[in-house]
DNA sequence: AAAGCTGATTTAAGCGATTAACTAACTTTG
DNA sequence: CAAAGTTAGTTAATCGCTTAAATCAGCTTT
């Protein structure tokens, strides 16, 4: 059926050592012999078979991704375009090195590992998960680690992220700029030591900056979703809070949000003005264009596969964080009051 | 380091056969031996290497998915969420199952073989491709196949799709129930027997059915992006026609079209309708909302997913298609004339 | 001319699983 | 009670590949 490494060298007359040596050239081989040996390899159409090359090289050339799965039955994650983008962009500089990706999502902990070992995966990258106290084990199997939005102290994971303080601060900072004094923060699930918790934090230093009391009720938490968003504008208008201003701890809940108050019959911006994070490819073509602060997702998983890469290559490589830059896109959703 | 059959077969003082039964339970084994066994496996950690496992089964419990790149470097099909949403549910059906996905974007044909082989995969689903000469190779290879969305009279290939000239022919007419006359139609690039030519036909027989002469004028070509969207708008408008209404042949393209023409001054629906195709997360969050034609995104990635373990079981299966249900989803972008 | 090099190729062991075939100790059963 | 069948376990081959070690022919060397 399929063509093994034993039918080329037969076909070539050689052992089916030398038709490997010819294939990954760690041994001079005669021209005459390498010429019968492609020739074979040609005619049969033959591809090694990199599961059972893995076997014997302790590796697999295959790449984990693993996504966050709320609960059980729960796909959402691939429906938040920051996800899908972050995935596009590892799947593509992954393939670039020749290693292919293999991406489930998950919640139990250890199931990270389970898949580590049960496909002998070169490499994990986890996307927006605080590590827990099963990534103990995690640590014992050695595997590299890559943490995509994680605030992990532990000195064994390398890490990729924005500063999310910072970020919420240029958003709430950009909504006091324009002369906004009572705002509201929509967030989702708020975790200790989570990027959710990150940005409330910059929405209290941007307050704290300009002088105005941060006061609970202006928070409004929910999960990141569309849906979400709705519901929050929908509580906020319910509170009678005279908010005129919110920060949306992500585009998803700005986008869900714009429409729950254009259901209720306020526009935006003209009653209330709203700023995102993430700046998600649809935030520029909505009606009014969603003012956010920008992050690279797509640079995110790049940054990702090579600091993986490097560390499969490097195996003693110690911890690396890199945090990358974020910047505030003006577009029409933010009312300028002075 | 890692825990072998081996390792765990001498903690528990057996041959590793016996370790192997115990573990699939393919043969009786005494209860004080499986006890044994079973501790042994707990407290080595033990997970089978499951591409070991699949070189003596030849088997690899790995289902490819593969998705177009229009063009080298192209990411796009992921920032699609048409594509997300489908691989989602595509990896959760499969885990359910026991099986992992492997998702690769390629362009040449002939990679998906490759790939194939590299990895032994037990099956692939290949998302919005037109079969081409290369599929022949596929044929030889034996490997059962699902195809999402292709038009494919080859026998050998299964099928999962929607009528997509029906679809485009229930926008078409909702704009023309609702009293529109001039209608544009708004699509991705038109190859034979794609998607986009079907959805074509539907709308010109749409208008025949109303009596409507189709104008080739009032069809525009772009991709299927949102800056494509905006930028067909513009062409429109720039062409002086007297459009009322737009059937866009995918959502992307309708919110993008919203978008150019908000953005040219028109309002939507009042100055001009929208009916979009796909029914994306997204679009029932817009404002106003998109009228659309609705497919069970999801419900497409499962059907394939049931498709394709079931030829696994099946090796003799023949072609089979299956074609999802459509519905027109009334929201805010259509504005009636009558 | 025997010994020593070289370079090209082969042999064979091993990676981590599965499984057909074998063995040994117990049960049946006619 | 001997022949046959069960049951529980082991041995060893195999899957497709890599690679250390062995082989071997052809060439210097001295």
């Amino acid at each position: 059926m399929r063509a093994t490494l034993k039918d080329v060298a037969q076909l070539a007359g050689v052992s089916s050592a030398t038709v490997s040596y010819v294939l990954n050239g760690k041994r001079s081989i005669s021209a005459d012999t390498r010429q019968r040996v492609l020739e074979a390899v040609r005619q049969l159409d033959y591809v090694p078979d990199l599961n059972a090359r893995g076997l014997s090289m302790r590796d697999s050339k295959l790449i984990g991704v693993v996504v966050p799965q709320t609960e059980p039955g729960d796909r959402l994650m691939f429906q938040n375009s920051f996800y899908s983008e972050v995935l596009g962009s590892i799947e593509f500089c992954a393939r670039q090195q020749g290693y292919h990706i293999l991406i489930s999502a998950t919640d139990a902990n250890e199931s990270y590992l389970t898949l580590a070992k049960q496909r002998n995966l070169d490499g994990i990258i986890v996307i927006g998960m605080y590590p827990s106290e099963f990534y103990q084990q995690m640590k014992k199997s050695q595997i590299p680690i890559v943490l995509i939005d994680s605030y992990c102290n532990d000195y064994y994971y390398h890490n990729i992220r924005i500063d999310d303080a910072y970020g919420s601060y240029l958003a709430t900072q950009h909504l006091l700029q324009c002369g906004h004094r009572d705002t509201a923060f929509f967030v989702g699930r708020i975790q200790e030591n989570g990027v959710m918790k990150k940005r409330l934090t910059g929405y209290q230093q941007a307050l704290a900056e300009f002088g105005i009391p941060y006061r609970e009720e202006y928070v409004f938490e929910g999960q990141i979703d569309y849906a979400s968003g709705v519901e929050l504008a929908g509580r906020l208008l319910a509170s009678g809070l005279p908010a005129t201003g919110v920060v949306a701890a992500a585009d998803i809940l700005a986008i869900g949000a714009m429409k729950g108050f254009y259901e209720a019959g306020r526009r935006v911006p003209d009653d209330i003005s709203i700023v995102g994070f993430d700046d998600l490819e649809i935030s520029q073509y909505l009606t009014p264009g969603l003012t956010t602060v920008r992050q690279q997702i797509s640079l995110k998983g790049q940054k990702a596969v090579e600091l993986l890469l490097k560390h499969i290559a490097q195996p003693d490589l110690t911890k690396q964080e890199e945090i990358l830059p974020l910047q505030l896109i003006e577009r029409g959703s933010v009312r300028r009051l002075v």
